[in-house]
DNA sequence: TCAAAAGTGTTAACCATACACCCATGC
DNA sequence: GCATGGGTGTATGGTTAACACTTTTGA
């Protein structure tokens, strides 16, 4: 950083890729552009990031703007800036990545009012610009993190039962875990507090609902403890 | 990403957080500043990211402009847009890092010459900007990293003895190992390969000398091995 | 009463940890 | 011959992995 700023400047928007989680399935939240270059094609939900706003703030407005969803996990994922990325200029992007609680029916019906839609990450359709590369970028980043942060639980909602938690962790791992296992460990860590509701309107035995004890995750990870599946 | 460009642009730079290690210590190459702000406070090597190239390239070219390294493992770590990080005007700024051989003595003489210069991670000098926090968030990634992926080795020379490998470990996950213990461990991947030299110059038994073999790991993470310490 | 998923323990294999002495070399 | 670090094996405890049946509930 040596001299003060006379290069030609690109042009600085946020991303984000969108995961949910819904009937044993990973989705994703893309939103269908209207204008020109990739009319109609499905992309991230973003923008400009404006003069005074820091780029998570720009992040989460743009979320909220395109989306309609707050208050939710967001993470800053990788930055790119390929010249040749936008064909109308050169624009750097910040990719974000942000897990939502698919649970609310209310969140879903407001976004399905618009020109978004949630998709399967095995049927995703073709998206504009390199955004397929930030979605792959971000697929990487949840796995990983997946194993090793309790951020699973920013996937369902506030109260879930043991299997939905491991039917989460097949879906992101792309894996399958035995039962006794993933309930001896998951519980074993300590951080599951049993709730005295069950799940209601299932056609069968109705499992017990946990939920997940952030206070006392913070607490352990004090004293060394490490999440880990 | 909805309208063309009308907003004020932030400047857009890249800074690198370099690691090296020596002597049994992690250290961190600086370059003092010459002009406001901050005229004499030491500071991450970066500069402006031209119009045509990439953020990586840009990253590769700062580095080689102020400290004459090429050919140095770098990896994006991640980006700093706060309003006000930079006292003149808004930048925001991509950070790398980047791991060094320091064995190479050469190497160590053309950077002396210049305004930089390699400090123990314990006594870092006040720095300009924010990259003091820069800093901070690589030394967590570098952590995180070096457990599970084989990036130790690029702050050894191509060929190192056993004792200098947990060193480095220790070093960077500030642990002590056990000898006998690490030395199975890491052998026991088969990602080291025997060569028939010994280390020279020194007042007691000379070490055997191990390369890593990289083409091996390549081929065992095809096969879903996972390396970690 | 049937279908569907909930819930529960034990065993065997493997892996991580703790630990101490002799060896080779240069001075 | 002494100081310095190089190099080596075993025993124990803990963790992971494999595995199947009974229970509850609603339809």
């Amino acid at each position: 950083m040596a001299t003060t700023y006379r290069h030609a400047r690109p042009a600085l928007t946020v991303d984000a890729v969108v995961f949910g989680f819904d009937e044993g399935d990973i989705k994703l939240l893309l939103i269908q552009r209207g204008m020109k270059p990739f009319a109609g094609r499905w992309a991230l939900p973003g923008g400009f990031v404006r003069a005074d706003e820091s780029l998570d703030a720009a992040a989460r407005r743009e979320l909220r703007e395109e989306t309609g969803f707050s208050r939710v996990y967001l993470e800053q994922l990788y930055t790119f800036g390929e010249p040749g990325r936008d064909p109308r200029e050169r624009v750097v992007t910040v990719a974000y990545y942000a897990l939502v609680k698919l649970g609310d029916h209310r969140v879903r019906a407001a976004t399905d009012a618009r020109n978004a839609a949630w998709f399967c990450l095995r049927d995703l359709p073709r998206l504009a610009f390199d955004h397929r590369a930030i979605v792959d970028v971000a697929l990487r980043r949840l796995k990983g993190k997946v194993r090793y942060e309790p951020v699973g639980f920013e996937l369902l909602r506030a109260k879930f039962t043991l299997t939905q938690l491991q039917h989460l962790y097949e879906a992101v791992l792309e894996v399958t875990l035995d039962k006794r296992n993933f309930r001896k460990k998951i519980l074993g860590m300590g951080l599951l507090v049993e709730t005295d509701e069950i799940e209601r309107d299932v056609a069968h035995r109705a499992a017990r609902l946990y939920r997940f004890d952030g206070p006392r995750y913070r607490q352990l990870q004090k004293k060394g403890f490490n999440f880990e599946i």
